[in-house]
DNA sequence: ACCCAGGTGGCCC
DNA sequence: GGGCCACATGGG
């Protein structure tokens, strides 16, 4: 694409920011008071209501379930009695306990450690681990270890084909041109991927509450979508 | 009685 | 590369 391509669609990507921020206003996210618990919550949300995660990662917390050597060694029905609420309890204890050992043998349970290479180095590492795919990664890196990529969920495609941003849903393409038309900033990253989540949740939801929706701007570039103007950023 | 929720891994072609 | 499926609880 044309670098000039290239400015009006980063201009037009940061209006839509500026508009979610004022509709919504700053999200502050993660929601979590350590690295740790970011990690543990984005195991545990997978297909799930953060209702029942925070449920679960209380739960955990007052039976002294909270740290990785903790989880490390306790036992799998254990695990599952306090993380039930979160669903998929077949998986997400088995999980969280092999995540939590392999951050003991990495780093001794040291995040900041664990943390402390190349993105990529970290990434490829963090995907090879079971139940952790692209999503769940890329919050763990950007939400716990401070490197800056963009999360692309469920709520960041279903938006952002509707604005007519991109006419599909591969993880690696929609991700890619967030990273490409916006500065590469952590805190843009968070705050974007969270202000997403929220304009989702308030009127973006399966059945859109256009009447409703508070960022106009979306539904403006909504409508050329409508009349056949979409293009796919390659 | 549905549908949905901040996905992932295993299939299949 | 893409499409479909099971997984499981709890709330609307």
């Amino acid at each position: 694409m044309a670098p000039a391509a290239i400015g009006r669609r980063m201009n037009r990507m940061r209006a839509v920011y500026e508009r979610l921020l004022d509709a919504y206003g700053p999200q502050g996210w993660w929601p979590a008071d350590t690295p740790f618990e970011v990690i543990v919550g984005a195991l545990l949300m997978q297909q799930t209501a953060w209702r029942n995660v925070e449920a679960a990662i209380r739960d955990l917390k007052a039976a002294g379930l909270f740290d990785p050597p903790a989880i490390a060694a306790a036992r799998i029905p254990i695990l599952r009695r306090h993380v039930r609420v979160a669903g998929l309890f077949r998986t997400k204890p088995v999980r969280l306990k092999a995540f939590c050992r392999h951050l003991l043998e990495r780093s001794g349970g040291d995040l900041a450690r664990y943390f402390d290479r190349p993105i990529d180095e970290v990434r490829a590492d963090l995907l090879a681990q079971e139940g952790v795919g692209p999503e769940t990664a890329d919050s763990i890196l950007l939400y716990a270890g401070g490197h800056p990529v963009f999360v692309v969920d469920a709520y960041t495609v279903r938006i952002g084909r509707r604005i007519g941003w991109f006419d599909t849903d591969a993880y690696e393409t929609i991700r890619r041109q967030f990273e490409t038309h916006l500065p590469r900033d952590v805190g843009v990253y968070r705050e974007y991927h969270a202000l997403l989540v929220a304009h989702a949740k308030a009127v973006c939801r399966p059945k859109p509450r256009c009447a409703e929706c508070p960022v106009q701007t979306l539904c403006d570039v909504g409508r050329r979508r409508a009349r056949g103007r979409a293009r796919t950023i390659k």
